[in-house]
DNA sequence: GCCAACGTTGGC
DNA sequence: GCCAACGTTGGC
């Protein structure tokens, strides 16, 4: 099982808006960026992922999970984009704001931290357990 | 609103 | 195939 961060613009695209979805949750579509496709392309049914709210609040607002792998992007007839389907699982207790994050130095190597503009991420095992942590949620 | 970082495009 | 120009993202 991998972990992933989704970065998303609340105004385009909230944690509100996914939660509102349910279990039957949404394609993540509208990624234009090959590495943030290839990482969607290795993602796998069951895999979970932060939810990142970028510009205005900038914190991970919530933890989603993979129900469909890869497939073509509907919202383009480009062949060359293809996204995944997740679903909320649960909100963060606290989020977990980007400060927070570059304070921490078992984060200091995040991609989130060093990449701010790649919108689908890795993230390693024992990040994702110290933001759990930092959120006082069990992942 | 600005600007730095990064990715993509297109001319050569 | 290189590189300059341009567009976009996202933090500040």
């Amino acid at each position: 099982m991998q972990y992933w961060l989704f970065k998303s613009e609340p105004s385009t695209w909230s944690w509100d808006d996914q939660t509102a979805k349910g279990e039957a949750g949404e394609e993540w579509d509208g990624v234009r960026n090959y590495q943030a496709r290839n990482n969607m392309r290795l993602m796998k049914i069951g895999d979970r992922g932060f939810f990142y709210h970028s510009q205005s609040e900038k914190a991970i607002v919530g933890i989603v999970e993979v129900i469909a792998e890869s497939h073509p992007d509907s919202t383009t007839d480009d062949d060359r984009w293809d996204c995944v389907d997740i679903k909320a699982v649960k909100p963060m207790k606290t989020p977990v704001t980007l400060e927070m994050c570059k304070a921490d130095p078992r984060l200091s190597e995040m991609v989130l931290v060093n990449n701010t503009r790649l919108s689908v991420q890795p993230v390693r095992p024992e990040e994702w357990r110290t933001i759990c942590d930092l959120g006082g949620t069990k992942a």
